[in-house]
DNA sequence: CCTTCTTGGTAGAGCGCTCCAACTGTAGAC
DNA sequence: GTCTACAGTTGGAGCGCTCTACCAAGAAGG
């Protein structure tokens, strides 16, 4: 480990000099532009590689008055969910020339306050918020000085564009499907104050209503983690009649209704069937093979920085854009079983042979990634 | 979304001018200097505030000649191991008045590659590198311009200092583990060509060479994947003599080991064992309650972190610091049977009621967060 | 009374770049 | 041969800050 560090970095200046031209010209090869020979581009060129030379970005960005960077806060790097939502933006970032800072909140509002004040003091030219928890009045005043956009949450009234998925329609979606499977006592395990939560469950309840379901409607409290669905399934346990279709408000508190359902000797699908919401990672494992809605999380990444830039340059006002979630089929659901309140027997779900699951519309985050 | 944004924020120098002073007094108050009055320190930050003043990092750090920040550079943010590190490396960085720019490479060496760039461009004052799978050569050239630490993985004979996990040790662990459960016939799933694969894979054999069960060692190739493991199990069950247990690479390749066993009709872990390595939060699913072996990863990171400080303020070098792993019991893992290959039975491993999971040594991440 | 500190403050020279106005030289138009 | 056009190049004035002197004025010391 020894340490060589260089001294000082080379500069402009010293380019411009064993190049023997202006600091001027070079400064134009740095940014390739066209009105610069050949040759002059050539010496410049050598004389830089020669010497090891990278433009500074800070002195750059200060003279150019502008910094094409946009800073991205991700609320919680735990949640896979912000990865997909980053790669989205990431690439159309990149496609316009922009550059991401990313910053983590940790879930905390503290560090999201103070990473939108460093993203503020670097002067980014447009930030993106995904799953921010701060105060609506917060993200406005940071609007005030440069243009926000909040993915996964709507900001109305405010100066901050949004990019969000239709929740209720996500939640419609999976009332229907376990509807067309036969299903009618179908319960809801909800989210409770999580962001996305409450248009869910209003979601859920209005499709029960449109499907003439009302009275068997049943939702029960959660929190979006694993340990609240398995409390959420309990419950429904405790009930007189038990639901013959369960649909929680995102994949970890399914895993967590599931393992409870199979510890009292169901089965899923074949006695209960489950569905999530999400699509993450935890979804799809084999293990688990879990039904569930999918967002477009990519595309509300690319759609937010498209948004974004087309706001910076004028191109554009900010909006707020809704997009729509689609289903996924796996092995948590299945026809509705002729006999209620089936005996008590022990199968494996996993052991149960289906066909291959059905994705539609996979987005290009996961086609690339894959 | 109306678009009031601010034409060009204030300066300094507004400053200086509304409170009556000069330049330099404004920005000495700025940076807590305590040589100011309290008079002038109060005319200062009234005016301040007054115009919504905001030092411009970019020049506050060309000016310095430092940035305060380093660069943290995650392999791929879709592995939630990187949050771990990034709170460990977040925390002690702050504890120093570092601050943080994060970068995701996607995987994909071009963009790791790039973000580099874009760090020694932005001047950083040190980088962490996590999980990169840069070449050696590339990596010891940015040593040579900024300090370098890299975790996750070791670049001996560079100028880079690292701090990884002794992936050996937690194989041996999990060895042992195996071993005192009754084991005898353990095979390994390994992970390939992935980052602490090969001394993981090592750390197996020699475990069982000084467990007296070179005979009985067993490996077969992976990469890391829930397929692989899944193809990895498939293999052993093509085999004379079924293992009695596997221990798997990491986590996910254990979950699909589980799944080909259990659809086999076997039990886990009742018929078969299984270990991962890891400790992802898929891990600590009831659902799925895996065995495995957890790396210091808050810790790991905040090692970096005030190895990297130290180096950049001389109070220390870079070196190459190898963190203990630990074993997670959870509920994959049993006596081994009596009776070797059992008959085909059929029993969900999640309803056999158990005593709680032991968990030793949490770090304070886990603590923290959850 | 003058010297020496100390405290609080300031002027001005950068930091490394971009941008603009202006300049040079060569080619084509008339 | 002069005029215009334009490609290629340059000097210099900033961008918004920090930092190194240095200065003024009052306190302490002889």
């Amino acid at each position: 480990m020894s340490n060589a560090r260089r001294s000082s970095a080379p500069t402009l200046e010293d380019v411009a000099q064993i190049a023997g031209v202006s600091r001027a010209l070079v400064s134009l090869v740095m940014r390739d532009s066209p009105r610069v020979s050949s040759e002059s581009r050539r010496r410049v060129t050598d004389a830089a590689t020669k010497l090891g030379y990278r433009p500074n970005l800070m002195a750059r960005n200060l003279a150019a008055r502008k910094t094409m960077t946009i800073g991205v806060l991700l609320n919680d790097l735990h949640n896979p969910w912000f990865a997909e939502v980053t790669d989205g933006i990431h690439d159309a970032a990149e496609g316009h020339g922009y550059q991401l800072i990313l910053a983590s909140g940790r879930r905390t509002p503290r560090l999201e306050s103070r990473a939108l004040d460093t993203f503020l003091a670097s002067r980014v030219d447009g930030i993106i918020v995904a799953g921010c928890r701060l105060p609506a009045a917060r993200l406005d005043a940071v609007a005030t000085e440069v243009a926000v956009v909040s993915v996964g949450r709507a900001l109305p009234k405010t100066s901050v564009g949004s990019v969000t998925t239709d929740d209720a329609f996500g939640a419609r979606l999976a009332v229907e499907h376990l509807y067309e499977l036969g299903h009618r006592r179908i319960a809801h395990i909800d989210g409770g104050k999580g962001a996305g939560a409450s248009p869910r469950r209003s979601g859920y309840l209005r499709t029960m209503r449109t499907l003439g379901l009302s009275d068997k409607a049943q939702v029960v409290a959660g929190d979006f983690t694993e340990e609240a669905g398995a409390r959420g399934a309990e419950r429904l346990f405790r009930g007189q009649v038990l639901p013959t279709a369960i649909f929680t408000a995102n994949d970890l508190s399914a895993v967590g209704a599931i393992d409870v359902v199979e510890r009292r000797g169901l089965d899923v699908p074949d006695d209960i069937s489950v569905v999530g919401f999400d699509n993450t990672s935890l979804a799809a494992l084999n293990h688990i093979g879990l039904t569930t809605i999918d967002q477009p999380r990519y595309e509300m990444g690319a759609a937010a920085a498209t948004m974004l830039i087309d706001a910076i340059n004028d191109r554009g006002a900010l909006s707020d854009v809704s997009m729509a979630p689609s289903l996924i089929v796996r092995r948590t659901t299945a026809r509705a079983a002729k006999a209620q309140q089936p005996a008590t027997r022990s199968r494996q779900r996993s052991s149960v042979i289906r066909a291959a699951p059905t994705a539609p519309a996979r987005s290009p985050s996961e086609a690339k990634t894959s």
